[in-house]
DNA sequence: TAGATTGTTAATCGATTAACAATC
DNA sequence: TAGATTGTTAATCGATTAACAATC
């Protein structure tokens, strides 16, 4: 089991585009929206916006809308972006790299301070800041160091073992690009991108029509 | 709006945990599974189990439980995982790079058949089997190649124009990577990986306890 | 004050769980 | 035949939508 939110899932993997949205209208200095402006932007209704933004306190005014701004900060608080965190990334396959490069994470406050492989080929190499050093050093390293979320960029094989190791060493976040379903302690935070399910579902709704069209004829 | 699905997506989004276990099953020459070892191994209720199969099918025995190869192959079906898809990529940067260099999509059907960027720098490198191609020759080079899908890795400002453009060669299905609610039209599915959404999820998650102890003091 | 829009409760809808008859 | 487990309907639970009083 990972640790179980207070608020429905549902609710909270609808604030980042709440979140997305304000920024943008912040950047074009729009100052004021309402919850059936932005129910249209975002696609979700405005009595979801409304009841979303309950669990949290209340944000608007009567008869005038949301200040943009004033809202925009709320969210960003709520979503913890007010914070920095540091992170490490085990595995520096394709992905583990692409993730590695990828500035924005940094720029809002997620700062890489390590990349972990088996591969000697690759230690001592850096990107951007971070070394890339040998996975046997890990527990040193997060004895000394403190790491708020680990990455996990590695092959299906390994990636319970390490996940072991690393809510052993008292991370209490996991990211999991690993396509398999990680077995952590009741604290930790686990948050999967499961990306070939995600194309799976895809390849699903391709053919779904299809789908249901033979098994019509098979009834 | 996007294409809408006959089965709730509910459903849908659980099928590839369930083909992902049933895979590993057969792997490790497993002959038979009941729900209630299945419900086990994946984290679902075995009344869920059931309930979604029910919506494509019998496929156990009463008494008895489920035939591992006859539910593979069936949940392969299901997902379309039987047949073969050509893609391309839009965006040859870091993310880009890693999705075209991930083999494993290639393994299971998903063949790259191109990469398309605005640098120049970039073209004619070749990363596996394909091309990176300028943009401009993106129509042209649709005109020509039956393509199933288009994996779209590029900055959020120009997403909904490239996503606009390949809409308009009829591409069917984009499976989107940049940040932004795309609009595509009725007939198009649209699969969103939205990283950065996810990684907020996960610091909204490390933070939830203590926003809760600071909205219960400011009451 | 009148109009607008939030905050918040109540009603509805849909998803999950429970139950059990069918049947291997 | 007895035991086990699915297929399938019914009951429950939770999420979304609707409604409207509060209030800017």
């Amino acid at each position: 089991m990972s640790k179980a939110a207070i608020v429905s899932m549902h609710v909270i993997r609808r604030l980042p585009s709440y979140y997305r949205c304000l920024k943008e209208l912040q950047k074009n200095s729009v100052n004021k929206i309402s919850s059936s402006e932005l129910s249209e932007k975002i696609g979700v209704s405005e009595s979801q916006i409304r009841q979303d933004l309950y669990n949290y306190g209340n944000f608007g005014k009567q008869g005038y809308g949301y200040d943009v701004i004033k809202l925009y900060n709320a969210l960003k608080r709520i979503l913890g972006l007010d914070k920095t965190y540091n992170t490490i990334i085990i595995g520096a396959g394709n992905l583990g790299q692409a993730i590695a490069n990828y500035t924005d994470f940094e720029e809002i406050g997620f700062n890489l301070k390590g990349i972990f492989d088996i591969n000697p080929r690759l230690f001592k190499i850096k990107i951007r800041d971070a070394k890339i050093m040998d996975i046997n050093i890990l527990e040193d390293f997060l004895a000394t160091n403190k790491i708020d979320i680990a990455i996990l960029c590695i092959p299906r094989d390994n990636a319970q073992v390490i996940a072991d190791r690393l809510t052993k060493c008292g991370i209490k976040a996991i990211w999991n690009f690993s396509p398999i379903d990680l077995k952590v302690p009741d604290d930790v935070i686990l948050e999967n991108v499961q990306l070939s399910d995600s194309l799976f579902t895809l390849s699903y709704r391709l053919n779904e029509d299809d789908l249901f069209k033979r098994i019509k004829k098979e009834k």
